[in-house]
DNA sequence: GCAAATTAATGATTTATTCAAG
DNA sequence: CTTGAATAAATCATTAATTTGC
């Protein structure tokens, strides 16, 4: 397949560069606005969508958070087997042999919790200036929320696919691909933010 | 407060009691149509949100899988330290003093993977007769998947609230409410689904 | 009876694990 | 074997039950 119908999206070298300088840069979970914005961007360099961010910060945080692990223990069963707890007294700060330019320094990366900095303007690119007048007035509209944003967006569509009792007239559900979607639901009715 | 602004939902007796009666009927991950049309329903009921009717099967499948499993793990202890291992040969079938009639019967709640039956027509009541001409031809469009289906319906939204670089002029990102928000994405560009 | 204090349920989010395409 | 996609497990947080002292 050659782009079109690919089941899965497959990152562009720029786009990858690009998501790992964000990763770099601090950010590690994303808003739904920063991942709306990250994919336009991205969308330059070749298909990509929401979902497509979003899991890739989801997969990069946890899979160097396990490379972290894993190192740090190689780092302990090391330490032990040759000058056996040597320690310079002060948690030990990096791995000797660790060249990789990829991985924050020993014990650096900053969970979620952490109330990491992030201090960066996402795209060393040409900011095009959009979104100013933010303030932080969180205070009663923090729709940052997905859920509700989305609700506001879909409707009970009763006519589109599936139907609910898919029956077929055997009693038994067309189970399509593998198994079923995923986290698919939203959809309210128009009750905004009532009051 | 009455209702309104409620920061979690609070489900009615009615609700409640049918969704238990749809997760009896053997729903365990209700698609994104399903929860649609679920959501409609309970609608009728109280104020209710896809997102919670989404929730909520993930929560009580989970739960009663936990709960399946302390119920499994004090029958082999009842059973060993009453009488040790007389297993009358052939896993046992039922916890003998048992009469909770919401759990499945031991070892018979079918996780997702056991292409449970699902052979149901959702609500006993007045089946709409909505979306009827459905057949299996999930092969090319199975935008079931939700992230496809609601990137479709978001726009960009280069001007609606929060700005990627948050940065109010001292280099620091306001941590508004907690953390950030949850799995908040979607979004692509009218990309459709061109194969 | 009735609130403040505690505890139990359960709605909502995040993290870990698994599955499968390339 | 890497990694995008999806689900399940663990966790957090808020609301309702329940208890307790008055």
């Amino acid at each position: 397949m050659e782009d079109g119908g690919s089941s899965r999206w497959n990152p562009t070298k720029e786009q990858i560069s690009m998501l790992e300088n964000l990763y770099k840069q601090g950010i590690r979970t994303p808003s739904a606005e920063e991942i709306q914005q990250i994919t336009a961007r991205l969308r330059a360099y070749g298909h990509i969508e929401g979902k497509n961010v979003f899991y890739w910060f989801q997969n990069h945080k946890a899979r160097q958070r396990q490379k972290q692990k894993q190192h740090t223990l190689a780092y302990f069963n090391r330490s032990f087997l040759h000058h056996h707890h040597h320690q310079p007294a002060g948690m030990m700060r990096r791995i000797p042999d660790n060249n990789h330019s990829e991985e924050e320094t020993m014990f650096d990366y900053d969970d979620d919790d952490k109330q990491q900095d992030r201090t960066l303007d996402l795209f060393p690119l040409h900011p095009t200036g959009i979104l100013e007048g933010k303030k932080e007035t969180q205070d009663n509209n923090n729709n940052n929320n997905m859920m509700t944003m989305m609700c506001s967006f879909m409707a009970p569509s009763s006519s589109s696919s599936s139907s609910l009792s898919t029956d077929d007239g055997h009693g038994y559900r067309h189970q399509q691909q593998q198994q079923l979607p995923f986290f698919d639901f939203f959809v309210t009715s128009g009750h905004g933010q009532g009051s």
